[in-house]
RNA sequence: GGGCGGGUAGUUCAGUGGGAGAACGCUUGCUUGACACGCAAGAGGUCGGAAGUUCAAUUCUUCUCCCGCCCA
């Protein structure tokens, strides 16, 4: 292809697929196990097999593929395994929701015929994620690709439960937990999502036994559980009512004698200081209700509606609409004392937002303290950073509270909880396999009906996708992992369990560093939700502005850890620099037809030794910052390399050279470097914006199959030339100061100023001598370099740049009025900076106690700019 | 109630114990042999408020106000 073709404005859409087909067709991004090399390994959080990409997806997994090829392209043995997840409630809620449509549901259907629609539609749905996780450029190994439900990761799941049943981990126990009346099962307590909501404080009355007439006061926010009440309790230490503790009341509506109980949960202060106890609907009556032996009294249904318990009156109503009858019965009955607002926290399915009903039930849980121990240890000995580090606190003090783990769920699609039960004498046993018999009495064994929590599964991600409970190779190699990368939101539900669980299976961490991101909000700063309709949608994103410019802006303009507003202009931004890149790479390719890597060669030229000095300290600090997951730092030193240094000034001052103005031997190391440090950049903004680089890459002078397989660039301390730097910013302030006075004196474009440089300063004067070209080149001025100059001519405007007088003689063009005017504005602002200097240099505190380099710097500031107030005034004073 | 994050240019956000930055927007001028998704020049900020530490604070400490998140 002939590279003038190149269009000149770069289409992602027509390069982006062919090459990630390239990388994967030659499996680029296979690791293939090498035990020489040191590993790096990431494994993907995993997402729902049948969800869709989003933007937190987007983000997470651009983080991700950037460590991977930046560590990869560094010679690591790089891996970066991805997978998706069952995703218990979701997946099978979508499929329930298919059935429906269909005019039936999974109790018709039966278990076995349920799953297998279930396994359809991962069959159907399951590989659309995977294809848009490439669509970004996800370079992970697709030839490790696992499944949460695959055969290895469910026997690693069995193993799991086996092993903490096995150590009196895993017990199974009637407790109060938190249960979604809609999704029909129960759910964790990291599940419930607790709310402010309006509500109220209905206090009533309940007599006493042995005296109808006398009462107590209590209060309520939820009078419909008042069926279940079995107790009032009191603060033991409360004189108002401790002398009534062990008399016995009517439960109003109910008729049930309950007693009057002193408990040091109660707070005297909150309500009437009396607390109705419903053990089966209240997490804290149960506890309270444990403590002195209480009856559990269930008066609401698995669906939310009141049960046979509650009474003839209100069974079969929902639970709200039982309050109102409550409410109504009570007022009737003169025992509502009163009702008082009451805002309150409300507990919440975190699926599908309905209010979380308490409820007493037979479930699993996993004996939490004597895993966490290990799992705070590692964290606070460092075997395990947090970055940012503020998360460490969130985590610690989640861990040190930690409550057991319900981890049964009454769904069908997951992995059935591996126990058995004998149908005759109920004896239970934890199996592999289904047991024969019964090993007590031979009898007919059935296997739990439940399923596990689907983060059971992905509790154990880091080594089942690795092959345990099988010692595999890639286990021993890539275990633990290096890194993992999440989202701050699931620091509980996933990295808590992966630590507890790397730790005590594996007897080693999971990964020795975790990597927080934020959200993606919207513009307005609010979360993206399908409720709200306020998501954007990364592929359309893709389509429209390309992979590379939404990678770019996702991970620019942001820290580490926090969340991150999408706004349209700033993926804009990203995309117009992609087309920077495109087309100084277009201008390289137009003059590189010659190009010979082994032409004689001329001297390089200041502007040459300067942009190799400005690489290599791009090189430097990117590489820097990527150490430190500085990430968007890193991308915007090299946003400003490229596009201030490389464009805008190195690709202009050496046109003259590539256009033969100058000696052969100038073209070609002119070409030399300029191939040399595009084709770097190129390699230093891979990892970043993997396509466009790929593209322009192979289009430039090249060694190798694919630009992601090149080794990292080095850091070469050698080619920094803090002398080409120094001269090169006299150059070019000189230029700027040409150009503004051209600009502010409305030179006309075309015309050439002639202008005086006047230089006291010997090494100034032969910089720039040295370097007329790029003044007269860039500054479009004819110039003529003074030591000094005694007649300085009036009709002219002058500037001064680091010491250098610049005098544009502008013969009946200038504009005395405005040049006054601009020397006073100038002038104030030198004094402004003066007074600033001056007043550090008089004070003998500084001098003393400041570092002497400090004292240096200072110091010339306050000659350059006594200097230039020299030059100015006298200038003002001349034209005044 | 406890914890965390944020408050910096008109807007969105970086950053820093020693001369306040970017993008977009704005003003002015440019079809300059890569790019108008561009080039050049420019205007614009008491770095939320108060006190303290320091030779020096936008940056560190304390208090305080506002916004957001998490936990109880």
């Amino acid at each position: 292809m002939s590279n003038t073709e190149l269009p000149k404005t770069y289409n992602p859409r027509e390069v982006e697929d062919k090459w990630y087909q390239y990388w994967e067709e030659n499996k680029y991004f296979h690791a293939r196990l090498d035990k020489k090399r040191q590993p790096f390994s990431i494994v993907m959080p995993p997402p729902n097999v049948t969800g869709q990409l989003h933007m937190g997806h987007a983000l997470d997994n651009t983080l991700q593929d950037i460590l991977t090829r930046w560590r990869r392209m560094q010679g690591y043995n790089a891996l970066w395994l991805p997978g998706t997840d069952h995703a218990g409630i979701a997946t099978q809620a979508k499929v329930e929701e298919q059935l429906q449509k269909e005019g039936t549901n999974k109790y018709e259907l039966g278990r076995e015929k349920f799953l297998e629609r279930v396994w359809d539609w991962k069959h159907q749905y399951g590989s659309r994620i995977t294809t848009q996780l490439r669509k970004l450029g996800s370079s992970c190994d697709w030839d490790r690709e696992r499944f949460t439900m695959d055969e290895g990761c469910s026997k690693a799941v069995q193993e799991v439960f086996i092993n903490l049943y096995k150590a009196g981990l895993i017990y199974r126990d009637n407790y109060i937990v938190n249960w979604c009346p809609h999704c029909r099962t129960t759910i964790s307590d990291i599940e419930v999502e607790h709310s402010e909501k309006p509500g109220h404080l209905y206090h009533i009355k309940y007599p006493f036994k042995d005296n109808p007439h006398q009462y107590l006061v209590i209060a309520t926010t939820r009078p419909e559980t008042m069926l279940g009440d079995v107790a009032v309790a009191v603060h033991p230490e409360d004189h108002r009512y401790s002398h009534m503790v062990g008399r016995t009341l009517i439960l109003p509506l109910v008729g049930r004698e309950i007693p009057v109980i002193a408990d040091a949960y109660v707070d005297p202060a909150y309500g009437s200081g009396c607390v109705k106890i419903t053990p089966a609907h209240d997490p804290n009556d149960f506890e309270i209700g444990r403590r002195h032996q209480l009856p559990q009294v269930q008066v609401i249904g698995k669906d939310g509606c009141m049960n046979e318990q509650a009474g003839e009156k209100y069974r079969g109503m929902d639970r709200y609409q039982c309050r109102r009858q409550i409410v109504k019965d009570l007022e009737e009955q003169g025992l509502l004392v009163k009702i008082e607002d009451n805002p309150h926290s409300v507990g919440h399915c975190y699926r599908c937002d309905t209010v979380v009903e308490p409820m007493i039930s037979k479930q699993w849980f996993v004996k939490m303290k004597p895993l966490a121990e290990p799992a705070i240890q590692a964290v606070k000995d460092g075997r395990i950073r947090f970055i940012p580090q503020r998360f460490t606190k969130i985590y610690l003090n989640w861990m040190e509270n930690i409550r057991d783990w319900c981890i049964s769920r009454q769904l069908w699609w997951g992995h059935r909880i591996p126990v058995y039960y004998c149908q005759q004498c109920g004896e239970m046993a934890a199996s592999k396999e289904p047991p024969a018999g019964c090993p007590q009495c031979g009898g007919k064994m059935e296997q739990d009906p439940d399923v596990l929590d689907t983060w059971f599964s992905s509790a154990l991600w880091p080594f089942s996708t690795l092959g345990w409970p099988e010692q595999t190779e890639d286990l021993e190699h890539f275990y633990p992992t290096s890194v993992l990368v999440t989202g701050r939101d699931i620091i509980f539900f996933w990295v808590a369990r992966m630590i507890f669980s790397g730790l005590h299976h594996m007897k080693e961490v999971p990964f020795k560093e975790v990597f927080i991101h934020g959200l993606v909000l919207d513009a307005q700063g609010r979360k993206m939700s399908k409720s709200l309709g306020n998501g954007v949608d990364p592929l359309e994103v893709i389509e429209s502005h390309g992979a590379d410019s939404l990678r770019f802006m996702l991970v620019t303009g942001n820290t580490p850890g926090n969340d991150l507003r999408f706004h349209f202009e700033r993926l804009d931004k990203s995309r117009n620099f992609a087309n920077k890149l495109w087309n100084a790479s277009r201008f390289a390719l137009m003059n590189l037809d010659d190009y010979d890597e082994n032409a004689d060669r001329g001297e390089l030229t200041l502007a040459d030794r300067w942009i190799l000095s400005r690489y290599h300290n791009a090189v430097k600090e990117v590489t820097d910052f990527l150490e430190r997951y500085e990430l968007g730092e890193a991308a915007r030193v090299l946003y400003d390399f490229s596009w201030s240094e490389l464009c805008d000034w190195y690709i202009e001052l050496i046109k003259p050279r590539l256009y033969g103005k100058t000696a052969p031997r100038d073209r070609a190391a002119a070409q030399h470097v300029l191939v040399t440090v595009l084709r770097g950049t190129m390699e230093l903004l891979h990892p970043f914006m993997p396509f466009i680089t790929e593209e322009i890459w192979q289009h430039l002078p090249h060694k190798g199959e694919s630009i992601m397989l090149q080794a990292w660039p080095e850091y070469d301390p050698e080619l920094r030339d803090l002398e080409a730097e120094n001269a090169m910013s006299l150059v070019m302030e000189t230029i700027t100061e040409i150009r503004r006075i051209r600009g502010e004196m409305k030179v006309p474009p075309g015309k050439v100023a002639e202008t005086i440089l006047v230089a006291a300063d010997e090494n100034s004067r032969s910089i720039l001598a040295e370097n007329t070209g790029y003044v007269q080149e860039l500054a479009k001025a004819e110039v003529n370099i003074k030591e000094s100059l005694a007649e300085k001519p009036e009709q002219a405007a002058m500037g001064v740049a680091r010491g250098v007088e610049v005098i544009v003689p502008l013969k009946g063009l200038i504009d005395i009025d405005k040049e006054i005017a601009r020397l006073k504005k100038e002038l104030q602002n030198i004094e402004k900076e003066l007074q600033r200097v001056q007043g550090k240099l008089n004070n003998q505190g500084f001098l003393a106690k400041a570092p002497a380099e400090i004292v240096e710097k200072e110091k010339a500031k306050e000659k350059e700019l006594l200097g230039k107030q020299t030059v100015l005034a006298g200038r003002l004073k001349m034209l005044q």
